[in-house]
DNA sequence: GTCGGTATTGCGACGCCTTGCAACAACAGC
DNA sequence: GCTGTTGTTGCAAGGCGTCGCAATACCGAC
């Protein structure tokens, strides 16, 4: 009889894909890895290292942030920064998109490629860059803030 | 006789703006100043503390990051973040534009309005959202590192 | 010139993230 | 199963900023 086949997740993947690589599949980077599963969205460094330590209060921020570049190396996450620069990872982004910021209220908002993409192109075209979508936070004044101001 | 006028510069506000605003005018504000007078172009935080300590060994960081606030509101200076989300400040930008980085090379070029202009007038239409053109930095690969990668 | 209110400073502590290094432990090979 | 290689970890230290607080000093008023 075989074993049951539970759910399967982009994230099973992992430990083969990391010794495919020549690495290791160690208990902390398995910490992570079940915490990012059982969440989605963005999320900051800061708050991944306390989720990881709340299931394993043994973790390490050093481990943490190391474990994370790895990961965003095999495209399981990305990172871009918020207004204030810190680190905020996407985690198993459907499509690449970017952020916007209100610097006022703080909220933010996906950015989609199909907002971004005539800059994208422009740059690709005339200056042969590369634009890394998710990497770009745009930063100024939401719609509600920017009214309550000129009308005080 | 009257005394000998002096070139004038767009500092030479600052005390009496600093005033204006019942705010006040300090040697510590001056030195700052006078580095930023004595540059031009883009530089770290950290840079700054340290020709402000280099001009006067008793700087203090907080009082830098702070008086760069300051300048920032009245604005004397801009600030952005590099791809690794420290400041760059700006000192008085002609006019406001973004910056490209290269994640790869760590090049970096500005971004004109006429640029980004298509994206910034589309997410105010679409959006109401006000963007921060010089807090935007965009960061990617550049032509050259984009074509050593592709060509090894 | 002195005085007083209050903006500013300096300090210490903290938060976020990176790095070098020695000790450890995955895992490939036998 | 061992064993050796070498990728990883944990730690300690450092860099970049930020913040609260008590002491300082700017500057407007008299
Ligand atoms: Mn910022
Ligand atoms: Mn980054
Ligand atoms: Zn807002
Ligand atoms: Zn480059």
């Amino acid at each position: 009889m075989p074993a049951a086949i539970g759910p399967s997740s982009p994230w099973d993947a992992v430990p083969d894909l990391l010794r495919a690589r020549g690495m290791r599949w160690t208990p902390q980077r398995r910490t992570l890895i079940e915490v990012l599963a059982g969440i989605g969205g963005h999320l900051t460094g800061a708050e991944l290292v306390e989720r990881c330590r709340a299931a394993d209060p043994t973790t390490t921020p050093s481990t943490v942030y190391r474990t994370l570049d790895v990961l965003e190396e095999l495209g399981f996450i990305r990172h871009g920064h918020g207004a204030d620069g810190r680190e905020e990872f996407h985690v198993l982004p459907r499509t690449a998109h970017g952020h916007l910021h209100c610097g006022t209220c703080g909220s933010s908002w996906e950015l989609g490629a199909s907002e971004v993409g005539g800059l994208v192109r422009a740059l690709r075209r005339g200056r042969g860059f590369h634009v890394d979508l998710s990497h770009v936070t745009i930063v100024g004044q939401c719609e509600s803030c920017a009214s309550a101001e000129s009308r005080p």
